[in-house]
RNA sequence: GGCCCGAUGGUCAAGGGGUCAAGACAUCGCCCUUUCACGGCGAAGACACGGGUUCGAUUCCCGUUCGGGUCACCA
């Protein structure tokens, strides 16, 4: 449109979760402006009183920051538009309505308010909208009735004829007749100004370049060009967002789901995951075929053209894929800390191999709430059974694995150096003079340690991590099971 | 129902008048391997339908169907 710098806004309304929309919508919006070397302001838009949350601000900063998207301008931090909060600037609103009010643009209403009815029964909705009675009203005689004290909202009166059209960047040119728009409320009765409003003069007066905000908003887009023109302000650029849906082809939204970030991190998913994730929902790079990119990535790379049409499904497999991706590139230490946390509390001050078990587990995990599940036989005995000992590929059964624990036990016993190449050397030893290979071996241990039959890591490696004596121990455990139980 | 938008494998998607129609996830198979996993290799799987335009349409146009959105003093 102009050489101006892009500046684009998260524009929140603090109802307590942020839903991943609305959390991709932040994404875009962030990475339309940063890839453009542009601005990104966050502005709360909390003009409706029954749906405020106490605490939901907090639950925004700390996801935009949590995923790394940095505002420029917002209520935290100031900038030159503020306040950044709506209900600290209700006098702005009321302002321009009544500015509107006294051009002939816009009339008082007094009818009571028709909230969406959500009773109302399929097939026979017959939603038809506001009949723009007050619009025929006398001025004089509104103005007479609102000093009055009688209560009113205050709606634009839209053209009754012609037709409205606005070029959207991913959509293209929409056009609509004016007979189709509403006579929208401005201000509602209680002095607070709707949602259409509010955005309309804040974008203008906070120099926004670029709406960008899922598609819902696309069939009310019309009616925000009205206000624009109404105001004498220059419409700024669109950018409408295909809908995420969920995993049965609806539209995901807050009374959909719990698929909120929170959840999500919850659930045990990175950030950054979370984030290359749905900036791959909707928008596509073109010949590049890799899909894994940092933010900093995403920020060069991210181009509007590449912005899909189609709404997309979420889907948690590649979810589960590209945690699984961000997990193992985690640098180690990082990686450690996330499995002390789960750990320590599951070993409850028992003394563990922290490193060991990191190391198995960093390549298998999905999702960090997948640890606790994954460590349980490190904490906990399991009850033995027989087939655990079965294994097909190494030839084992259980009356074998008898025969293989009691020979290696005292050698085990023995040793002192209870490492990785200890082990090993005292398990490669014990294999060639007893004659016994190394699947044997390591089966019938591996049993007899985790009392599992699929475990993260080895032998070996379950042996460090429980310890020279808890190994001992479960080894003790498992023979006198073994011999006990045979037949 | 009115209005708006959309349609490439199960999912995310590249592409675009002439291609054996990329790639990723998931699925399946094989290999590796002390199991699982990880990793490697491979397989199956798509242009919704009908009309045009064209020498030629998955690609452009129209219609149909299907899907979604929206019709609040919610955002």
């Amino acid at each position: 449109m102009t050489d101006r710098m892009i500046k684009t806004r998260f524009a929140p309304s603090p109802t307590g979760i942020l839903h991943i929309g609305n959390l991709r919508s932040a994404l875009y919006e962030y990475l339309i402006a940063k890839s453009k070397g542009g601005a990104f302001i966050l502005r709360i838009e909390d003009t409706d009183r029954e749906r405020y949350v106490e605490g939901a601000v907090e639950v925004i900063y700390s996801t935009l920051e949590a995923c790394g998207l940095q505002h420029d301008e917002g209520p935290d931090i100031g900038g030159p538009h503020g306040p950044y909060i709506q209900s600290e600037r209700l006098a702005l609103y009321q302002a321009y309505a009544e500015e509107l009010v006294s051009r002939g643009l816009a009339y008082p209403c007094f009818c009571p308010p028709q909230k969406s009815e959500l009773t109302s029964e399929e097939g026979e909705a017959e939603a038809f909208g506001y009949d723009r009675r007050c619009r025929a009203l006398d001025p004089h005689e509104a103005r007479e009735r609102r000093a009055a004290g009688e209560a009113s909202a205050i709606r634009q009166k839209m053209p009754l004829e012609g037709e409205t059209s606005f070029t959207d960047q991913v959509y293209g040119t929409i056009t609509v007749q004016n007979k189709e728009l509403e006579d929208q409320i401005l201000l509602k009765s209680d002095g607070y100004p709707t949602y259409n409003f509010a955005n309309v003069i804040d974008d203008h007066l906070m120099e926004i370049t670029h709406i960008v905000r899922g598609s819902e908003y696309l069939s009310s887009t019309p009616k925000y060009c009205q206000l624009y023109q109404a105001l004498g302000w220059e419409i700024p650029e669109f950018v409408h967002l295909p809908l995420i849906l969920g995993e049965d082809g609806r539209k995901l939204s807050k009374r959909h789901g719990s698929t909120s970030f929170h959840d999500l991190i919850q659930e045990g998913y990175l950030p950054e995951a979370i984030v290359n994730m749905i900036a791959f929902l909707g928008w596509a790079p073109g010949e590049e075929t890799r899909e894994i990119f940092s933010l900093k990535e995403l920020e060069s790379l991210f181009h509007i053209e590449g912005i899909n049409k189609a709404p997309a499904v979420f889907s948690y497999d590649k979810l589960n894929w590209m945690n699984e991706q961000y997990i193992r590139a985690l640098p180690f230490e990082a990686w450690r800390g996330r499995v002390k946390e789960a750990a320590d509390s599951a070993f409850g001050g028992r003394p563990y191999d922290l490193d060991m078990l990191a190391r198995v587990l960093q390549p298998r995990v999905t999702k960090l709430s997948d640890i606790p599940g994954m460590i349980r036989f490190l904490t906990d005995r399991l009850p033995l059974s027989r087939e655990l000992f079965h294994n097909k590929r190494a030839r084992l059964d259980a009356d074998r694995a008898a025969f293989v624990l009691e020979s290696l036990y005292p050698r085990l016993r023995g040793l002192s150096d209870w490492t990785e190449t200890g082990l090993l050397e005292t398990l490669e030893k014990a294999g060639l003079e007893l004659d016994l290979k190394k699947g044997l071996l390591m089966g019938a241990l591996r049993a007899g340690l985790a009392a599992q039959q699929v475990t993260p890591g080895g032998a070996v490696e379950t042996a460090i991590i429980l310890g020279r004596s808890e190994s001992l121990e479960r080894l003790e455990i498992a023979l006198s099971f073994l011999n006990e139980d045979k037949t």
